[in-house]
DNA sequence: TTTATATGCAAACTGCCGGTTGCATTTCAC
DNA sequence: GTGAAATGCAACCGGCAGTTTGCATATAAA
């Protein structure tokens, strides 16, 4: 997951979707240096990390975030945030005693 | 900076130095399936997207994770959300009219 | 019913990434 | 001071990721 955010362009892709809404693969396209097939590719791997969704509207198909996971990942970086913070204060108990 | 967490043998590193504290390379090979100098190329990608920094003890390297910048993956994940949100209303707004 | 638009499928290429191996260097322990 | 432990440096390699190209298919528009 982190992994599909870990690239340049897929990143760009969620950014724009999540400030411009939900769009089609020739909208996300235009935009992009890359080639619609590029794009289509990033899209699926997105996908598969579950932090976009598809729908088929007519001929053309649209592709939505899927703000849990991106949420989910939120978490689990607070998560190790988190548990940081309670090792420095063992180690620092450990270090007064 | 999400491309350096992306890889798993990375984020378990940064996962191990958030729960167990700062550990030098040795420790952190005990543990991983990979070899030292594996390892050590990881640290050095983690270093340079500023998730963790190290310091000399005698003949050891003892590294540790740099909360900021987890904290500001943190960040720029909630960013992306709220705009979601944002977006949709609009768009809702939008439809609505 | 043509024609243009939006997308799908598959093959091919290239660079980089994750990994190992071998050897050199520093530092601690005895 | 000698051996072992912890690390550094550099070369090498195989595979996969990101991208393009070419062609096929479906759907809207005229």
């Amino acid at each position: 997951m982190f992994a599909a955010l870990g690239d340049a362009t897929r990143l760009g892709l969620v950014a724009r979707l999540g400030s411009e809404g939900p769009l089609s693969i020739t909208q996300l396209t235009a935009g992009s240096a890359v080639t619609r097939q590029a794009i289509t590719k990033h899209l699926t791997v997105l996908a598969t990390a579950g932090l976009v969704s598809d729908l088929r509207r007519g001929r053309e198909r649209i592709w939505e975030l899927e703000p849990e996971q991106i949420e989910a990942a939120r978490a689990y970086l607070e998560h190790v945030s988190k548990r940081w913070d309670e090792a420095l204060d063992r180690l620092k108990q450990f270090v007064e005693k």
